[in-house]
Order: C-alpha cells, then sequence, then structure tokens
DNA sequence: TCTTATACCTAAGACTCTAATGTATTAAAC
DNA sequence: GTTTAATACATTAGAGTCTTAGGTATAAGA
C-alpha cells in the first residue's frame, strides 16, 4: 500500500472516467464504486474527493444535480461535453504514461 | 495537465531502477539516460533530482563516492543491500499500481 | 569569445493528497 | 428502543513531492 504515492495525478481522470460510464453519479458513490473495481485496494478518502468533485465542476467539466433522498440530499455528478472529451485525453496520456515508464525502468511494455 | 501529475511518486523508483541496472551513476548521467530511454518525453528537473538523491542516501538506499574528472568532481551513486531489496519491492508496487488502475479504470488489463 | 553542455546545488511556492474533524440521516444489530 | 454502523455531505491543517527560478563552476565547440 505504499503506492499512495502513485495514486497522485489519477483522481481526476478515475472520477471523469468513472462518470463517463455511469453517466451519473453521487460522491460517496464513487468512493464505494472504486472500493469494488479494486477489490478493495484503494480507497478515496473524502478530503481528497470532495475538494476535487468542487474543482472539476468549477472549471466545467461536470455539472451537479441536487436530488432529495428523504431528508437526505444527494449531489449527481455529469460530465459537461467539455468534461467527455477530457476524459479521452487523460486516459490516453494515462496508457502513454504506462508505456513510457516501462521503457524508462525496462520491464515489459505495457497495455 | 499532461502526463507531468501522473509522475508523482516515480523518481525515487525510477532511480533506484536505473542503478540497479547500471551499478553507478552519477547526477547528471541519470537525466539523461531517462530522456534518452523515454525518446525526450520525460525530462528530470534538477530542483527535483537532487533532493531525492540526498534524501534516498541520507536513508540509506544509496551510498557515493565521488570521483574527481579533472578540476570537475562526479558524485556517483550505488545502491545498498536495503536498496536492492527496494527496488524490487518498488517495481512490484508499480505493476500492481497498473493492474489495479485498469480495473479501476476499466480499460484493457496492463504488463 | 561567446554559447552550449556538463555538473553540482538550494529555496520559495504550488499542488495534491492524508488525517482529522464536523454535521446529519437512515438502516441494522443487540 | 437504543446504540452502532453505514450513508452522505463538507472543511482544514499539514505533509510530501514536484516546478520554477536561481546560484556556482568547468569543459568543449562555434
Amino acid at each position: 500500500m505504499h503506492s499512495k504515492e502513485l495514486l497522485k495525478g489519477t483522481l481526476q481522470m478515475i472520477i471523469l472516467k468513472l462518470l463517463a460510464d455511469e453517466g451519473k453519479m453521487y460522491g460517496y458513490e464513487i468512493t464505494q464504486k472504486v472500493k469494488e473495481l479494486s477489490d478493495g485496494q484503494m480507497v478515496l478518502t473524502e478530503g481528497a474527493l470532495y475538494p476535487t468533485l468542487h474543482k472539476l465542476e468549477a472549471e466545467g467539466l461536470l455539472v451537479t444535480e441536487k436530488v432529495a433522498m428523504g431528508k437526505r440530499i444527494r449531489k449527481y455528478y455529469r460530465l459537461t461535453e467539455t468534461g467527455q472529451s477530457s476524459v479521452l485525453k487523460k486516459v490516453d496520456e494515462f496508457t502513454n504514461f504506462i508505456y513510457m515508464m516501462s521503457r524508462v525502468l525496462q520491464i515489459k511494455p505495457a497495455l
């Protein structure tokens, strides 16, 4: 779990990619989905998640929609068009990053 | 927002892995080797490199040897035994990180 | 001789995350 | 029926890692 350092810079991409796949999600749902997909290896802390969501919204990559569930309020996030094209670019950069790293580390080629 | 963010947390591993492969290297040589292996895509800045080398030395993963080249002094770095086992662990964590990320992002498995 | 490459280094500030803390509702367990 | 866990939002201090910008000095090439 020392790989925590490696996660830096991946959170935005993860959020955007999940929203691209799922359509819309709320914050807590994202943490659960990530935990599930990573078999519990990756746990998003709220101190990282919420500021990032707010930042992506402020940058115009996400829009929100508040939905009342009884007395509790869920805030759903959805990609804007800018957000859509941003995902493609970011995932592309990530696969490129992996190729580059495998060359620099001289380990087997990836993806 | 290129892959620069993704590089966070990879510098220590890169240094250690190169030293594991090459035996001993000096700072400037490391920057050149990384540039070469990545086809110019990855450029280590000295502000990141030297503090990291000093930190790894302080932690006992590296030892130094000063060699005079005329009036100029080269500082060669070499892995300690602790450093050796650390490389294996870090590279292992990295491949694991890639597998995890490809599951979370739901893209093709890597490495 | 001027520029580029080699070779070391530090420091201020930016950015992203962790850990801690806070508020409040709902479901489940005892 | 009350405590505990899970759900659901959020902020903030501080740590760690990097970038940007600076500094010193030698060697090689135009």
